[in-house]
DNA sequence: GATGAATGAGGCTTCATTCAT
DNA sequence: AATGAATGAAGCCTCATTCAT
């Protein structure tokens, strides 16, 4: 993410429809440094200078497109909800797509950052109610996403009828939330083997015709 | 915690064997204000002259006594590991026990400050090391704790004797933790009620002659 | 004074012989922006982005037309004494001229600005010899142009007779910035009634068949 | 004023009082300082860089003294009104004593830079409420305290026994100020001393067994 | 032990100006 | 003529830390 430019940027293929793309290219860019500098050192830690020196540009353009810190912060936080974790996308069964969201709540290499990110993003939450209330909103969202697909998954016959969707929902964010602060608390290798179980676990215990081992 | 003091304090005076003990004190008490301000303001707004201000002290005592910001902030850190969370205090049968302890993940004025402080310190931990092995060694303990009253709890016969004591403290926390994070995303009243009804019924199922509701 | 443009203005097109225009048409446009500005956050608050945005045109544009910031204000503070502040257009008898220019003397929500503008000027002078000249140049002709309206006033029998013209004006000129600065220490209703009921006195006192004069 | 200090003060004298002395005189340096340079360079030009370099000061250390530049700015202007104007001090009648004063409205080398400080600080405090009402209430404490000399003057036989006080007061204060915007607006010796010549007479004019008083 | 004045690096932000388009 | 992205110096302020007292 965020490929360091070290050229006027330029970006080669003669993007004629560009022109009032370039700020937008721009902004796009520098949203993605300060995403990895954020799950790399922490929230706290971002300095402007650090953006600037990161990304190649000088600290007044920065606040060119961003007016200042805060808006920089959030517009990141945006646009990295807006990245494709993966989720959402996937095609496949309700089913399938269920457990493929749900293991990538499973801290790997790849992911790591973003849960770093989020973890960050929540700790700083704390203090700043523009930012909490971001969270909430995107938590509805998620939740509503996940409702339809168990409702979804139902419909096909492909997960057991007596599950109530939006509870359901709930209960596998709080177990899938759990298992993240797991997973951060004790980064090794076994931790995230249980929870890659324990998801695979839970997902076909929602599953028609698999063993009662219960929701969450 | 920490309570203000306005007056110099101790004073000296007539307890000239207690002198060396005036030091110890002294930081006793600063590191109290120190676990206030950090879970009020998040551990990263912390400044060395507000904790003066609020210690009524000034910034050379602090530095006088914990040399630096950092060791200041860890020695703050272990302390409040040692502070009693309510936990583990709490004398009753093992089920009530496990009930009192779990509706502690409940957040409260009065509990609110530690959760911040929980999350603000995990999120740190993400880039220190030595805190997130304190982290991974205070989980280690809690888990054993836990299991050790499912345990005395199934012994005396108020919790189910199918449950497989680690096993169901793991899924126990896990729970806990996911409903932590989700009253920091959403901190209204809902939904701290709803961890609470939750909890509540998490005990229930896990109690000797309960409903099926299963485990977690 | 500075109507708002929100299309490109002039548009070119069937008007080629103006084209040379354009830019008179902009600069002076633009001028009148830049009082605007001054006269409302102070000669030192104003900024070139603050221009662009007040006037709707791009930051570029200004220092095509100005070079840069200093010429820019100083075409706007030349700009801005060519501008009728009511004065010297009034007709009437010089009496009623007299006492019509006095007047303005009297803050109002329309003339603040003028007199914001005009004490923002002075101060700024102080440091700056080219500005300093043209104040000087400016009040001599004020002068004159008051000693010639008391000329008037006597000769039409309306002023009485006894006045040393360029002495009473020079007195009236004091006194008319002496009230300014009154109003500007202290501006509220009651202070501008005061200045307005002074200058009605004052006038008064040098008309024809009127009482005594009073000390200043 | 303001002496530049090279070494670490010292001040020599074994002052042994002081101790939380310290503070105070440094504050009282830098406040010399800012005089300084708003006199000679206007209020808008000052700068903490600026001011840290000419007082030998870390920008650190003026922040520590003053918090912030608003702070320091009101500081300076409240403590160059208490500085000696050569008012209010002058012993003598009060016919004497009020011409003393009047006098000093005369602009010299000396009492230059005070009016220099008086004309950026009325036009800066148009923007600034603070600054406002304390130049409104110092005119008040002012005109109370002329309207006094002007009472007391009358007592002793010296002032025309019918003089209103507090308008007399007030108009002269009006005259005042206006003599000195001529004076900044015209800053040659010719305006000078008119501007000296029309105080003497007026005062004269105010005392008892001279000529009928002039127009202003 | 304790104080508080002093420091200076470094944080965020603003701004006039330049320049390719 | 006009644009707007980019620059970098400079502004204000904060802060951990040091040190004489």
């Amino acid at each position: 993410m965020a490929t360091k430019r070290n050229e006027p940027a330029g970006t080669g293929l003669h993007a004629p429809a560009a022109r009032g793309r370039r700020g937008e290219l721009q902004r796009e860019y520098l949203l993605g440094v300060v995403y990895d500098l954020i799950s790399e050192f922490g929230i706290e830690a971002l300095t402007m200078r650090q953006v600037a020196q990161a990304s190649n540009v000088s600290t007044g353009t920065i606040n060119y497109h961003f007016k200042n810190k805060q808006n920089l912060i959030i517009a990141a936080l945006e646009a990295a909800y807006r990245l494709p974790h993966d989720w959402e996308e996937y095609r496949g069964s309700p089913a399938a797509q269920l457990r493929h969201i749900m293991l990538s709540y499973v801290l790997r290499a790849s992911s790591d950052r973003w849960w770093r990110f989020w973890i960050n993003y929540l700790a700083y939450s704390t203090r700043d109610e523009t930012m909490q209330e971001h969270q909430g909103r995107r938590y509805d969202r998620q939740l509503k996403f996940w409702a339809r697909l168990i409702v979804d998954g139902i419909e096909k016959n492909e997960l057991r009828p007596d599950l109530e969707p939006l509870e359901t929902a709930r209960q596998l964010l709080i177990t899938m939330h759990g298992l993240v602060t797991l997973q951060l608390m004790k980064p090794d290798a076994a931790t995230r083997a249980y929870a890659r179980d324990h998801i695979n676990t839970l997902v076909t215990s929602l599953q028609v015709g698999k063993a009662l081992d219960p929701v969450s």
